[in-house]
DNA sequence: TTATCTTGGACAAAATTTGACAAGTCAAAT
DNA sequence: ATTTGACTTGTCAAATTTTGTCCAAGATAA
């Protein structure tokens, strides 16, 4: 799954910025950011932090995204992802 | 979080099996078997599927708490971690 | 073409996970 | 008090996974 690539490409078009200004401001190389938005590689919470803040939108909205990301990955492809996804939730309520 | 290692902690005292008895049918170190119980190491799939049926249960109760752990591993201690639990829930259902 | 932006692949470095082994605790039995 | 059996804990190297860079190649626009 990659909803946070996804907003982070769209985002950084919207304002008409270039993968490398990203890259810049969040220290690593150009092909990371790249991959970074066709979810070929994770992101650190770190980076998702300085790239909220490079394309100015709120920190909370890019780690919501970056969270579903890790729980679509830990059961994607599995048959009874849909009722443990029910099962934790019932757990949490409590 | 540990759901699976409880549940087979459980069965297995209430069947009034030995820790070496199940280290033996899925073939690893009893010390191992010990860790899976207690959540200090993770279950392989593949040992899931040989404890239910030692355990004589049914392998799917077991894979289901097998991937609520997962899932509540990939979210420990976030704070948006229940957001991000309905936002998978919303994005599944199309 | 030429310049600029993006992507793909290969790779080493880094981080994480895994499971065995040995030593440890503890309680009950002898 | 010692032994025995069940379980736990610490350590460690091996295996696996993840990460990020470099560089070459693909796109795209001018």
């Amino acid at each position: 799954m990659n909803y946070l690539g996804n907003k982070i490409r769209e985002l950084r078009e919207s304002k008409g910025l270039l993968l490398r200004q990203v890259a810049a401001h969040i220290e690593v190389d150009t092909a990371l950011v790249s991959k970074l938005e066709r979810g070929e590689r994770k992101a650190h919470k770190e980076q998702v932090s300085r790239i909220a803040e490079f394309l100015e939108v709120e920190e909370k909205d890019l780690m919501l995204l970056w969270l579903a990301d890790k729980i679509a990955d830990s059961i994607e492809g599995e048959t009874l992802g849909m009722d443990a996804l029910k099962y934790i939730e019932r757990e949490f309520k409590r």
